[in-house]
DNA sequence: CACCTCCTAGAAAGCGGTTACTTGGGCCAC
DNA sequence: GTGGCCCAAGTAACCGCTTTCTAGGAGGTG
């Protein structure tokens, strides 16, 4: 650490080598024709003056690709992670480079980041999962899908509602209305006619079209719908914890399955149920949804998300030069997992 | 989606505002006295025309902060979507942008990214978890070590061991062969005296330095380290299963527990365990390490990894101005949390 | 009223590259 | 021997923004 580290540029290498910037610079780009000896020397003085180009400076003058943007959450909850990953790696074929930003939820610091992303010049910005959306934040993210649609940049919305009609954003999403309805079928066809939902609170958009598929899947079967038995707690594994908690020591007894809304949920409850002296599937059938990790650990029978595919369909959507204004929504295909967790009953009641 | 989207720049606001574009840079900027009248003007242009300051031409003029790139192997496994999580946290925190590249595990794909965070001119390039290192890769990894450093870039390596003496590279890791030890110690203070080590290949720096924790504690309790007790398998959860499953069919099952590597292949084995007959504890104790989410679920007994931590460590040591070359690696304590899977042997063998 | 000072805004020179245009030398044909 | 052509290398403008330097007008003072 001698000194300030001053950069070395391509002047420095041309004076080095002797030549002008403009055969340095064509030299590395190799599209024009250079004598070698000439080629010789400036690729010398680039090994020894140890000089890279300037990628920032590079993208004024040329036309470069710009970087795909992945605003998120969180990149732990696994569910946003394996979003993440297939974002970044659709994101690395198409040799874009990716920004991962963080917003915990927060819809203030989402749009921040939207400008933020504005001002880099992202190619494409991608906003992932859910974040409570009231009309101020629907009005601002129309406002910024629209500037960014000018300046050229790809609005993304992968796995939340679209912002509404005439607005320039490309939407994915999951089925999450008909996996629903697939995996409370599934418990209606094992004979139990009182499932109980435990499920996030209502206005979250992915829990709320996972519940119309549920009430959809009842009213098929011709069960009546009881209020009653939709149970709203919050996103992770304690809160999951605690609802199955209570409803098992002060709640009625009511019901022979659970349909959580997410498999984190459900990890939580079936704790809960344990701790209760009860068995899954014995005593209780418990179906999730998402097919992450802890799924597999706890035989749970949930629906399958592809969610890694959600992130690739989101970047090639955003590069494929569709016209966001026409291009429909794209739902992705959810399929049921069927593992330990629900038990056939013989006389349904 | 009408006519080529050429963006807004500053002269264009300048000519629409009718003032010079130091006017309108000065405004923008806020850090120089301008008129009300004029900045209103230029302010009404700037809306009018939806203009945003080109961030990476800004750049060219102005010392802005770098952005801080994580280089990681993947982001959908727990471990490291963890350490990524506390590198964004961190590097937000200090008005940092992250950029995220996954390897996949492949040293010559790291090395590449590594070249492209030159040309990006990121202020701190952050490696995450372990890369097989052949002579080869050290050489290259060294000589861009030097590069970075030379040009003000930082090198953090985050949770994989230093480069060796003379490297302008920072360091950052756990006390794996503390941890190993504590939880092998545990497993011996229940009176376990054949422990299966269930871990990665040899040369794996990671798996390395958890065995030798491993033999250490052995050591401790005079107990002889017997190699046919050290089992290798790959990382994931499969490898984990397919090796418990092939022990307990095919090789001698002389051993009351188990010590695997991560809580993952924990995982893989404790299924092998149950899909074999044989309960856990009751049957064979099991420990594993990394507390990452499988372990609360199947209940087991690990050590804790202040994960995040170790990502927003990495962060604050790149942008804390120390040097690299004299600066000792820094180690993350790491505690052992107890759960329910290792039984209290009462007549130990 | 002349002069000086202060304040605001403009002109222009970078930042580190790329590239259209220009230049000069070697080679060939007449 | 001279004109024409082609090729390699140089000159300089430009990408979008910041910032130093400069200019000019307003306002205060003797």
């Amino acid at each position: 650490m001698s000194g300030p580290a001053r950069r070395v540029t391509i002047r420095d290498v041309a004076k080095h080598a002797g030549v002008s910037v403009a055969t340095v610079s064509r030299t590395l780009a190799g599209d024009y024709p250079v004598q070698p000896a000439t080629r010789h020397k400036v690729l010398r003085a680039v090994r020894e003056l140890d000089y890279v180009r300037n990628a920032q400076a590079r993208a004024l003058s040329v036309a470069s690709p710009g970087a795909v943007a992945i605003v998120i959450d969180n990149v732990s909850s696994a569910y946003y992670a394996y979003i993440a990953q297939g974002v970044e790696e659709q994101a690395a074929a198409e040799g874009r480079l990716s920004l991962i930003c963080t917003t915990g939820g927060d819809a203030e610091r989402e749009l921040t980041i939207v400008q933020m992303m504005r001002e880099q010049r992202a190619e494409a910005v991608i906003l992932v999962g859910s974040v409570v959306q009231d009309e101020d934040y629907r009005e601002r993210m129309t406002r910024y899908a629209h500037w960014l649609a000018a300046s050229g940049s790809r609005l993304v919305l992968a796995g939340r509602p679209p912002l509404g009609e005439g607005v320039p954003a490309l939407t994915v999403g999951f089925d999450n209305t008909g996996g629903a309805h697939a995996v409370t079928s599934h418990l209606l066809s094992a004979g139990h006619r009182r499932i109980l939902y435990l499920g996030l609170r209502p206005g979250h958009s992915t829990s709320d079209s996972r519940v119309a598929g549920y009430r959809a899947a009842l009213a098929d079967y011709r069960v009546g719908h009881d209020p009653a038995l939709e149970v709203r707690c919050r996103f992770d594994r304690a809160d999951g914890y605690a609802a199955m908690k209570q409803r098992l020591t002060d709640g009625p007894r009511d019901f022979t399955a659970v349909f959580a809304a997410t498999d984190v949920v459900a990890a939580g409850a079936v704790q809960a149920i344990h701790d209760h002296g009860l068995r899954v599937p014995d005593d209780i059938s418990i179906v999730g949804y998402d097919d992450t990790p802890p799924a597999e650990d706890i035989r749970l029978t949930t629906v399958h998300l592809p969610v890694a595919e959600l992130g690739r369909t989101a970047v090639r959507l955003a590069l494929s030069g569709k016209n966001p204004l026409t291009e429909p929504p794209l739902m992705l295909g959810t399929h049921i997992v069927v593992r330990n967790s629900v038990k056939r009953l013989e006389n349904p009641r």
